[in-house]
RNA sequence: GCGCCCAUAGCUCAGUUGGAUAGAGCAACGGCCUUCUAAGCCGUAGGUCGUACGUUCGAGUCGUACUGGGCGCGCCA
């Protein structure tokens, strides 16, 4: 339980136990809000919950907030001090046994550190990426492969059963532009002739493509058939190419799937069909104009879209539908979708068909995580994207240029709400300027510490430490930061919000660097210098296991 | 025109779910290496939190309306 659950247990307690003795009428609140001050001269925690209830209880909040602290005279082996302040804030300060307590809590969890039971392994699906297999990731898909990697990390270490699945988009007109690009290239045409065909892919990649199909080369267990004019053929080996392309990216990203879901797969397994039945059944359909029409306007939409077009076919969001009622169907009573906001007008139709279909579905279902747009910077100005002339960075460039690390921490560094501005030099940079090895550079320090000590026959983990010697301002602050990591956590988790991972490191890296500034580990006074080795162990911990949130490795030596 | 996202230091961005005197990095300026890694530390400077109302003990944070930018609004995906 992290910290912050602790004391607000401890405040509820304390409510509670004024309600009974009827020094307050309120119901205790279901949520009292714990936060960290700004100003350490405010303690260590603070919470507001007198200020809240006055109103309630008619009294001044320093007046509630005397008999909350009446009730917390039995806590005091974890108060060192306990303040009224400015309006009513009830300041907390925990005794330093308290914190360096935590010390053993990250020593004896590990790698664990920082894990909640707070999903009781309840199940949950994060769909993510999902490129149409149509060209390269682009660094957009980069962004979504990071942050949804990042969140699928996060809620496995908040105790959810997760799921990582990748849809492929491998039916439908888009494949259809592909095959008939490639075969174009096969036949020795280029965009600038008349019978290219119409919004067909012009990148340079799909030339290669069609000289590896012309050159009968394999991809898996596909082989290409070398006839220019067989589209089929064509169709089959380009999707089998790119989809081993981008899993490949992938690959060198550290970014790996549980299940990977065909679009063909839906038509071929009738669950297109069943589905618009269903939702024809269900009565919020109609035709007009020789096409079908689903009342979406029923369930929050701006106008009725279509489903099946007059010329017979379904429109892109039916298949989705079906893909995501097979979603339910399999189980996930939670799914999360991180996909671009570019797409997000897919989410009222995907959610209306879903309620169309009457099936129980609750109406907010799926969560959605949109990531905005990111631009790229480099040498100091934008370079322009244009995927239509396949002229864009793609993933593989970016790690290829810049490194895994460095890529993955800038994608996630940023909430995803916000565009995202990625300047290659500074992400390439090898200097201070480098937000990522400004981290990695902390974790590196305390490696080489420790193996000093090692050298020095030190070993902080035998015998008894007098983590009581641990008293210097920066000390009790490292102290105080590897105590929040659980929280960091967990509510970066709860609330979607990945970035704050990077945010908690940079934070973290901070204070060893001061530290390891102003105090020298290694020292004449053996006692302090084990203690400080054991601090230093949690704090590289702490430093290693959220990077390996990040999926950010965490060198021994930079 | 409608919908979604964004607007905080010169630049890129945080801001602990509504708290106390708004922070970091870069860029600028000035200091610190014979001792565990200077990929580091310490300091200076930098602000009408887009604008205006509102909600309340309290607003960068919530609401409404504007302004500006991005994205989306098809029987394309």
């Amino acid at each position: 339980m992290s910290v912050r659950s602790k004391l607000r247990n401890i405040i509820q307690i304390s409510l509670e136990g004024a309600r009974q003795s009827g020094l307050l009428v309120s119901e205790a609140f279901q949520s009292v809000v714990i936060e960290i001050p700004a100003d350490p001269l405010h303690g260590d925690f603070a919470t507001n919950i007198a200020m809240q209830l006055a109103k309630v209880e008619r009294k001044a909040p320093r007046a509630v907030a005397e008999i909350i602290i009446g009730q917390l005279a039995d806590q005091s082996d974890i108060f060192e001090k306990i303040d009224i302040a400015g309006p009513g804030f009830i300041n907390l300060t925990l005794k330093p046994a308290f914190w360096q307590g935590r010390l053993s809590d990250v020593i004896s969890e590990g790698a664990n550190y920082g894990n909640s039971k707070t999903g009781a392994n309840h199940k949950v699906q994060v769909e993510f990426v999902s490129a149409n297999p149509t060209g390269p990731l682009h660094i957009g898909h980069g962004r979504g492969a990071a942050i949804g990697d990042t969140l699928c990390r996060l809620l496995d270490a908040a105790g959810w059963d997760v799921t990582r699945e990748f849809y492929y988009n491998d039916a439908g007109q888009q494949i259809a532009n592909l095959a008939l690009s490639v075969q174009a290239r096969c036949l020795g045409l280029d965009p600038t002739d008349t019978s290219w065909p119409q919004d067909g892919y012009q990148g340079g990649y799909i030339i290669e493509l069609a000289n590896s199909y012309l050159a009968a080369e394999s991809v898996g267990e596909i082989t290409a058939a070398a006839e220019p004019q067989n589209l089929e053929e064509i169709r089959k080996y380009a999707v089998a190419y790119l989809r081993q392309e981008q899993d490949s990216d992938l690959k060198a990203f550290d970014v790996g799937f549980d299940n990977y879901f065909l679009e063909s797969s839906l038509y071929s397994d009738g669950l297109v069909d069943s589905t618009v039945q269903r939702i024809i059944a269900s009565g919020h359909t109609y035709e007009e104009g020789g096409a079908l029409w689903l009342k979406t306007t029923d369930f929050g939409d701006d106008k009725d879209r279509v489903m099946r077009k007059s010329e017979g076919g379904y429109t892109y969001f039916v298949p989705d539908v079906a893909y995501h009622l097979n979603k339910w169907e399999r189980g996930f009573v939670r799914v999360i979708n991180e996909q671009g906001a570019d797409h997000h007008s897919t989410i009222t139709r995907v959610r209306a068909g879903l309620q169309a279909l009457d099936a129980g579905i609750p109406k907010g279902w799926p969560e959605y995580l949109l990531h905005q747009m990111v631009t790229v910077m480099r040498g100091g100005e934008e370079v322009k994207i244009s995927k239509r002339a396949g002229s864009y960075v793609t993933l593989r460039d970016l790690i290829d240029e810049v490194g895994r690390d460095a890529t993955r921490y800038f994608f996630l560094m940023r909430k995803p709400d916000s565009q995202l501005v990625f300047d290659i030099d500074l992400a390439k940079d090898q200097s201070s300027d480098n937000p990522v090895y400004y981290v990695q550079y902390a974790h590196a320090r305390i490696s080489r510490i420790l193996e000093s000590a090692t050298e020095n026959g030190l070993d902080p983990l035998l015998g008894a430490v007098h983590i009581a010697l641990l008293a210097e301002t920066e000390e009790l602050d490292l102290l105080k930061k590897v105590a929040a990591f659980p929280e960091t956590v967990e509510s970066a988790a709860a609330n979607l919000e990945p970035h704050r991972i990077p945010s908690y490191l940079h934070d973290m890296a901070t204070l060893l660097h001061s530290f390891y500034a102003k105090h020298r580990v290694l020292g004449e006074d053996k006692n302090l210098t084990l203690a400080r080795l054991y601090l230093l162990v949690a704090v590289k911990q702490t430093l290693k296991n959220a990077l390996s949130i990040l999926g950010v490795s965490a060198p021994e030596k930079m």
